[in-house]
DNA sequence: AGAAGTCCGTTGTAATTACAACATCTGGAG
DNA sequence: CTCCAGATGTTGTAATTACAACGGACTTCT
């Protein structure tokens, strides 16, 4: 776990803490660090949460699995992200999402309710804990308006256009990376892969935008 | 502001808030009330979010409205339910969705920026406000998440089993009214209305689910 | 180099949806 | 009561999507 100090402090969790404040805080919360392979589940949905995660290495995809199959992509964890925060600060919630690791991963575990249930300020940190949590679940709250706004457009073209034009918003530049491939961002969209490529491919062809990759570039606003 | 005392500690920011304590603190978030009419603008995207809203009372919509003019309700508010909480929570952030009215209406705005703003805890209400703030906006989080799960499902019928299901074990029944008539439905699940009362009707031929106006009651699991 | 796996684009078809238009029903206002 | 507005159900058509299948490009491993 210590070697992973930096990372864990870059969390949002931890934001304006230093290193010894971290390290007590960490066995204030219980932490322990458990390793997965490829395609391991970290959480699974049905589970309790009690624990809030923060990835150390890897990567992983929160994912909701249809009962007919589909996967709806969440969000996409790199490490220093947290997971499973509203899941834990919410008492007798059950995970109706799964975390899956993508990639060889290490993930820390918390158990902060401990810091919630217990009103009184004993450990100085608990205020901390507290305000950095809210932030961070307010920051995913906003998050997942933005998701909303992608998946509310009827079109899978529009979804396209209001995802990668939000893109180049948040990167300030109509030249941006995203962190998906096709099949995922597919997933996150909630749409079919194959339609979405052809899609792609339709506002490639009308000069709308241009792509090699996860790297793309907006042309023209098209409308949006 | 006086005669919603009642409404106002029934919302999950004054959990556990005695009247006089409610007092104080609606001074110390500098509590104003505004009245709206029907079909109103509580808030508006674009505007900055600088307050927690209240709704007291009438109803009304959480609502983002696409540049091709569909609009996606994100959530329906009651009186004592909270709005903009995660704006209001993250500094600089500015709206992508409106708050309209259904019924003239009241709301209560709260400056809680002040609160999260300052680390002293000079006014002992602080730490009291951004603990509820914090199992409010971790369950909207959880909310979300619900939301994002139908309308992940790639056809009508499937959006509209797995939300009635969901509403079926939320209420524990599987007879069941529903907040939305049948165009708040289906912008809330991001469909065609006509598309989806269709649908809803194969449903019922298929003797699936039976329903009258916003009233219905699942017959068979229909693999869901 | 060859084999295996992954990712991506392309195509065709069947199924689903969006959209517009209209019929029916209901409750409220005049 | 009649008229009107809103909500809901129904239908037909054009557009869009899901799904399955395939081939090419690329990477990794042996």
């Amino acid at each position: 776990m210590k070697k992973y100090l930096e990372i864990i402090r870059q969390s949002k969790l931890f934001a304006g803490v230093d290193a010894p404040e971290a390290e007590a805080m960490l066995r204030c919360l219980g932490a322990r660090s458990v390793s997965y392979g490829k395609g391991a589940y970290i959480l699974q949905a049905g589970e309790h949460a009690d624990a809030v995660g923060i990835l150390l290495a890897g990567s992983a995809c929160i994912v909701h699995e249809s009962f007919w199959g589909n996967r709806n992509i969440v969000a996409k964890l790199c490490p220093g992200q947290l997971f499973a925060e509203a899941f834990a600060c919410t008492p007798g919630a059950i995970l109706n999402m799964s975390v899956v690791t993508e990639t060889p991963s290490v993930a820390l575990l918390l158990d902060v309710r401990r810091v919630l249930a217990t009103c009184s300020s004993a450990c100085t940190f608990h205020t901390r804990v507290i305000r950095n949590l809210l932030a961070d679940i307010a920051g995913k709250n906003l998050y997942f308006y933005e998701k909303l706004t992608h998946m509310g457009q009827r079109t899978t073209r529009q979804k396209l256009l209001s995802y990668l034009s939000a893109q180049a918003l948040r990167q300030g530049s109509a030249v941006f990376d995203i962190p998906y491939n096709r099949q995922e961002l597919a997933d996150y969209l909630a749409v079919d892969r194959s339609a979405m490529s052809n899609e792609l491919c339709k506002l490639r062809d009308e000069g709308i935008l241009a792509f090699r990759n996860n790297h793309f570039e907006l042309l023209r606003h098209a409308l949006f």
